[in-house]
DNA sequence: AGGAAACGTAACACTGAGTGCAGTCTTCTG
DNA sequence: CAGAAGACTGCACTCAGTGTTACGTTTCCT
């Protein structure tokens, strides 16, 4: 068994010669997510991905340190773009954090086709399930540490960076997952747009420039335009702070 | 190897006969916490807890679904307990959530010295932490959906519950593991409320009573008595909504 | 009390994930 | 072309987890 060394599986009509440089693991990936989908997770034995991708046992080991991360291929990538990304940014913290869900959104809506199999797939197997949170956690834990740092003379900075931290992870998830719930449909990365600042505004701890939230009394006198007062008021919270 | 029917454990000097009801579970755990303090937990055979305990390795499986589930052996009927708790609350949500959180802390503290030494395990093994993330998720999936009922008419309710349900859990973890790393000292249970509250303060989803935050505009006359004005500020703030 | 059901425990055999190692083949480079 | 680097293979091994059957004890029912 485990036929080693059978050039069969090359469907792609490719003119040029087999360049086998690493097409391994992506043969891999592919069997593996096609004998998943048809016989279930725990069916699916490494010995049976290897030999339907062509490949020995013991090369899939060194692709993928275990049966689960064939499913997630590239997140310890993304969650390394993530980091740097925030490491990077210069702007608000929350500006910052919503351009990070951004990429994570976007690497899933990149191949639609991909993130709807796996959601799939994660939906009826518990252990990638758990494995998909772990990962989740990666992200609100660089999130958290990068708040941290900002939060440091806030009363309740630490806390409030992990709550800020999970909320938006919490967000994102919300939008991800109902783009996955109506099949890949509609602008997601818009709708994830449209989160952010709604949670940037109904969540009082997000500390946007300095001070605390401001409140505006203003005094009028009752025979006041209406039409000046509303052109005030607008002045007023249009302002920066 | 592994002698059964081994009567040697048995250093609690009870008078009665030994009751052999199901002292094999608790056996089983004590020699498995050993064990992973001493060697760790990765180093730490199943087949080494079984014979410590003085147990058949079969008999581990029977009470144990798998080798890291010793580590958490009452984290299901502790899930089971917060959702009857939410289930039979008639308080505000958020009330009833920090009801929630307070039987889940208490839990820990019931048993100081068990939970410090779970939590040295934990951020030592990788893999338990993963465990103990994916039991954490199951706490936020019981609130977010306890909130989606109450949020249900709030314009981005499923959300909102998402957050809020992140956000409380985050505040329960923080407040965890602040005195767990400090070795277990200090009013915990009192810090708890205090961030709930805080919590409740700070986020502005948390839709205590009904109606959206208020913004009250005043129109005061530019001779108006500064005592009555902050007078009439005061009420207006306190104010029930 | 006698007997049956229920349960905890045990022993055995088996599957399958993951690892260590030693060796082979491919490919790139000087 | 030789040689180094790295991808791939084969094999043997450990250990987690499962299915099954069987045995003893406890408990409960008649």
């Amino acid at each position: 068994m485990t036929t080693a060394a059978d050039p069969a599986a090359e469907p792609s009509g490719d003119a040029d010669p087999p360049t086998r440089r690493s097409d391994a693991r992506v043969r891999i990936t592919e069997a593996a997510m096609d004998l998943f989908e048809r016989q279930g997770y725990a069916a699916t034995t490494v010995d049976a991905i290897a030999e339907q991708a062509g490949v020995a046992r013991r090369t899939f080991f060194h692709h993928f340190a275990s049966k689960d991360a064939v499913v997630f291929p590239d997140h310890e990538a993304l969650v390394g773009r993530v980091s740097t990304h925030l490491a990077d940014s210069s702007s608000e913290p929350v500006d910052a954090l919503a351009g990070a869900l951004r990429i994570v959104l976007t690497s899933y809506l990149a191949d639609p086709d991909l993130a709807l199999r796996r959601y799939r797939l994660t939906r009826s197997t518990a252990e990638l399930r758990e494995r998909e949170i772990a990962w989740v956690q990666r992200y609100q834990l660089v999130f958290s540490r990068y708040l941290d740092v900002r939060y440091a003379d806030v009363p309740q900075g630490p806390m409030a960076a992990d709550v800020v931290a999970a909320g938006l992870v919490a967000v994102h998830n919300h939008v991800l997952r109902q783009w996955l719930k109506r099949g890949g449909g509609g602008d997601a990365l818009g709708e994830l747009e449209e989160a952010t600042a709604w949670f940037d505004r109904s969540v009082g701890l997000v500390q946007r420039g300095h001070g605390p939230r401001r409140i505006v009394l203003a005094v009028f006198d009752d025979d006041v335009d209406p039409q000046e007062l509303v052109a005030r008021v607008r002045d007023a919270s249009a302002a920066p702070r």
